[in-house]
DNA sequence: TGTACGAATGATAATCGTTCTTATTTGCAT
DNA sequence: ATGCAAATAAGAACGATTATCATTCGTACA
């Protein structure tokens, strides 16, 4: 477990909450969570946090790089693990599963459209919200409020 | 002024608050509204809405297709008319302006990945947030809440 | 042209996600 | 060990949005 070094070196104090909600990431199956999936694991994990809690970590974990954050449709930001490569999302409409994708000729073009507008990008978001083509969708379908 | 029809083809009774607010996206300069721009711009009119009515109708519009919602950072929803052309945004991070633009090969590519992973596409959003390159932004700064 | 009835409205309470406040606890350099 | 700044938990506060409900309005029909 070298999470310790990661919060120094984000220039943070190596805190309980801190640890687990880092923790959380990177072993959980879900990639993708809101501040809610979060505080609801770590209580059922028997831990103690509190929510606000959750919403100033996971705040200055994106803001140390360590998190991205995405704004779905739904209201609430979603993190994921910042691992480095950049990439968009496609939300499954059944079961709101988020299945990730990287295409370089829609990156490439992004760049050209923003600079013929006398633009230079800072960031993006593309999100695709599509439905599964096989009969069955393949992705678990989600009993609890949507993760995305 | 065509816009009792309008109302009437999609199923809505031509009050005048809705006649209200569809002219005010016909006829304002900022083609991006939230509800709060659309209540306020209403009371300096003279005109006695209520905030749960702008929030309402602008709901039935966009399900009626006439207005268009979108979700740029900042928690708050944004709506635009409905004029049949799909666009994606740029949002510029000095004046909070917004900027339209289409790009085929972009929407194709959208197309080509969705199909490859196995999804059908229903809707998308792509928001490039940039900066502008020319020395002096030349967007209009706004001095209130962004409207986008 | 009036009238009745259901739909639409405005005021306000409620809700949701998130941030702020504050008293208390904790990490860690000394 | 000890002190102090930083971090925490609890709950109040907040902004955007939605729900509630009594009143008013639009319109089909007499």
């Amino acid at each position: 477990m070298h999470q310790p070094e990661h919060l120094k070196s984000a220039g943070l104090k190596s805190t309980l909450p801190r640890l687990k909600v880092l923790d959380l990431f990177e072993n959980s199956k879900e990639r993708h969570l809101s501040a809610e999936d979060v505080y609801k694991q770590l209580l059922n994990s028997g831990e103690d946090v509190g929510l606000a809690t959750v919403y100033r970590v996971l705040t200055q974990f994106e803001q140390a790089g360590l998190l991205v954050r995405h704004h779905f449709e739904g209201g609430k930001s979603v993190f994921e693990l910042n691992q480095g490569e950049h990439h968009d999302h496609i939300v499954c409409l059944q079961c709101n599963h988020v299945e990730e994708f990287f295409d370089t000729a829609i990156e490439a073009r992004q760049e050209k459209v923003a600079t013929a507008l006398g633009f230079a990008i800072r960031d993006h978001s593309l999100h695709i919200y599509a439905d599964c083509t096989k009969k069955k969708c393949p992705h678990k379908r989600r009993k609890m409020a949507p993760t995305y």
